[in-house]
DNA sequence: AAGAAACTGTGTCTGGCGGACACCGTTTAT
DNA sequence: ATAAACGGTGTCCGCCAGACACAGTTTCTT
């Protein structure tokens, strides 16, 4: 049951584009109907998509989309697709270290453009080709270096978890003037008004100093720690 | 709207924890009622958390739940609070970078006892004074080695999100014999057919060596790069 | 040319969900 | 004793994902 739903899964994201069959050809395209899912994500987030609304979006009936999608879990599988795109070409001439600092900020980026990607992308799931692609990339960039295979997979690991993290926390301050800015105002107070509970963090949130570093901040220390281990290697050799 | 909604979750999560009052006395609890919540997510996951299930858990009925809270995120915020629970106490004489690692280990263990944590602490929301207490723990963890107050959050921003990223993998790979290997071996299989597209992790995944030293490698890699700038800073008085 | 087969889109139905609201009984303050 | 406040319940609504039967359309086979 689970195995045939990871089956339906891979054989849309993986599976040929179309067949020639009999019957009335098919009006809608699994890409007009990612492209319809992404469209109301974007604007209203993720818990805003349902089948009827999506369907409504391309005046369809609801039950349409089950001819082209197995149920909701696929569609989002295949918005995922359709919003993380291709992964930027690598920088010529940077070195492993380059390549990695532009492929962080190019991700971060996608999920500045689509905040429900991360409500998407958390459990369990079957990576779509463009998505592996991404993988691919840094874990490309590592190659040569001295790390074993499964290093460069816990590298790669390690840097989408920092860049989803950043991408979560960026949801809180946001572009300068969103909504959520109260949600963070009233944390801000609950830690001042309980500060000698949590001294450490209010002295941290009092202390000045300009924000939105975080990424680079952590991109720093992850790329100094993979230098580190790339240097001792090398030494090893 | 969004910001009464916040005022609930705040008041719920930092409030008094009961008044005195007129009329028949509660014949249920904020406790209970979050750690039956809490029983159905561990069993069933935090899709299968429905007002109807946690007032069934505890042979009442839907609507009673309403009268302890305005509504299921509060609910869940409550889950929250109740399975991360009260953070580890500091290790003595270990030094910053010891701190840290029993810190991320810990924080680990509650993402593997609650896989749903990670379904949960998605998205903007208000910190509870445990979840807050972990945040306390990291930063004043640095306290004292040169980090600007930014800084320090940031550090606490990269290690967080470090530990969700391995506890997200974690459901895949997950512990021994678990329902989802399928999965992982569907995208496995999926890889190697695709080999030539994705050639680096195809390499990198057919390399042999241990597995489930994510967490080590990437907390390794971070801790290095958090000592060198604090090394930097200590050369720089 | 004719029928069978395959496919697409639709309408209807079910079970479950979160939540609004009115209601009744109980408890306490006045 | 009475009035106010409060706790639990039953009913209702709109929305959701999805099952299923059905009608119309196209193409393959004979």
């Amino acid at each position: 049951m689970m195995a045939e739903a990871a089956n339906d899964t891979v054989r849309l994201l993986w599976g040929p584009p179309a067949k020639p069959t009999r019957g009335p050809k098919p009006a809608l395209s699994l890409e007009r109907i990612a492209a319809a899912g992404v469209e109301i994500a974007d604007a209203e987030g993720l818990g805003a998509v349902s089948m009827q609304k999506v369907a409504g979006l391309l005046d369809f009936t609801k039950m349409s989309l089950y001819r082209y999608v197995p149920g909701k879990a696929e569609l989002v599988a295949l918005m995922v697709e359709s919003a993380v795109g291709e992964p930027p070409t690598a920088p010529e001439g940077v070195g492993w270290r380059g390549q990695l600092t532009a492929w962080a900020h190019h991700l971060a980026d996608s999920f500045a453009r689509h905040p429900w990607l991360l409500d998407a992308t958390v459990g369990p799931r079957v990576l779509g080709p463009k998505e592996l692609a991404w993988l691919e990339r840094v874990v490309a960039a590592l190659d040569g270096h001295g790390l074993t295979g499964p290093e460069r997979m816990d590298a790669a690991v390690l840097l989408t978890g920092h860049v989803r993290g950043i991408a979560a926390q960026s949801r809180h301050t946001g572009p300068a003037g969103n909504p959520e800015a109260e949600l963070l105002a009233a944390l801000g107070t609950v830690i001042q008004e309980h500060a000698d509970r949590f001294p450490a963090v209010a002295a941290a949130m009092a202390d000045p100093g300009g924000r939105d570093q975080a990424l680079e901040f952590g991109l720093e220390r992850i790329l100094d720690g993979l230098a580190a281990l790339v240097a001792r290697r090398a030494d090893a050799d």
